[in-house]
DNA sequence: TGCCGGTGAGTGATCACTCACTCACCCGTG
DNA sequence: CACGGGTGAGTGAGTGATCACTCACCGGCA
């Protein structure tokens, strides 16, 4: 409540911030079972006891972690934007180059997975609140776009996800697995958008699929 | 050696291998750190200072696990025929109904993102020795197709990237997050591919190779 | 003085790992 | 055949360390 107090005491809500901070880290980096509470208090310069002052368990500092984190709606924002002007190409590099920038953070991706690997029940709410809907959202408006003639048929939300699994993939591959990049952000990002939304051009009515290979 | 006992004593072997496949599917479900040794040993039915005698360490068991693993090569055989045909279609056809499958066990799956993201100094050798390969052996199929003519041309270990992205995200939608697939498999699968193939077909025959965005 | 943010020193439980030991079986000898 | 010692698979009962969590207590401020 009270800002008077700003550095000599934290104040209820800034400790808790910063053990909030300080835990999502750790946890990021070690996951759940691998982080212990001592390591909490030791990164956020309390005691561990002052950690149980504030969050009853080790798992209501985790819940507390994942229900603040909700990092989506600046870029549903921006593309509505672009969507409503049918800049497909701008669409589709908003979404990729949100998440391949220089200085992304791998910390919620990693989060992200550990809580779905370790099977935190709020692992679903985490996933199922802030992803399923950008899933759904980008679907409707590939489904918008096929129904205007722009796309090929296709499930919407198959292409969707494929999209996003391109993106994701690179991610997980950067920033879990450490393989390097050997393009740039923006050349990545031109690579993939190029290469769906080829793949969503409607091609001549329909020649044959096959490349005349006919064994 | 002797082979002589034979169902009443599992010898060496037996026993190294069943608590293997015991430990693979404890470590799969619930990570290094989420499983103990006493499940394990209950798991293969014996006691726990067994485990011990077999494996000197909990790391150690988890070591051999990783290095049984090479699923992989079964898969390479069976695209260099169709690829020496130049089938693109069944070349990333198999790729992607190997990963995506009815019975397919996402057990490897969670071995490897839990592996890559507890950080053990082994997930660089499952990962390097197993899959980086197959991204760059893929890759080389396409930069023979885009030389050939047959694909536009693209950074090809982008392309492979990409398309590896999307089967590899399906599988993490479904298998690790548990949202359900509404297509049946074969759909999935063709709608991937012809995504896929369709963006990196060549638009018009292609004059300026360069999208003319040299800055 | 009372209140509250903060802590040191614990608590029982559980962890990976060890050790002294049993038991079944094999084989050379008489 | 009888027998007895060697061998190795297998185990119950621990070991110290570490875990999440608790509690009596402290000190600065109203």
């Amino acid at each position: 409540m009270r800002a008077t107090v700003s550095a000599s005491r934290p104040s209820n809500n800034g400790r808790q911030a910063s053990l909030i901070s300080a835990a999502a880290a750790l946890f990021a980096a070690k996951g759940f079972k691998g982080t212990t509470t001592k390591e909490i208090a030791k990164a956020a310069g309390v005691s561990e006891a002052l950690v149980f002052k504030y969050f009853p368990t080790k798992h209501a500092l985790y819940a507390a972690i994942l229900a603040e984190k909700a990092p989506l709606s600046e870029l549903v924002g921006a593309i509505e934007e672009v969507a409503r002007k049918r800049n497909d190409h701008r669409v589709f590099t908003l979404i990729a180059s949100y998440r391949i920038r220089p200085g992304a953070d791998p910390t919620m991706l990693r989060l992200l997975l550990f809580s779905a690997l370790e099977g935190h029940e709020l692992a679903d709410m985490f996933f199922g609140k802030q992803h399923r809907v950008f899933y759904d959202y980008l679907a409707s408006y590939i489904r918008t776009r096929i129904e205007e003639g722009a796309f090929r048929r296709m499930d919407p939300l198959l292409a969707a996800r494929a999209f996003i699994g391109m993106v994701v993939h690179h991610r997980l591959l950067h920033e879990i697995f450490e393989v390097p990049m050997h393009c740039s952000h923006e050349e990545t990002v031109a690579a993939y958008v190029d290469l769906f939304l080829n793949g969503l051009r409607r091609s001549k009515p329909q020649l044959s699929r096959r490349p005349s290979r006919g064994r």
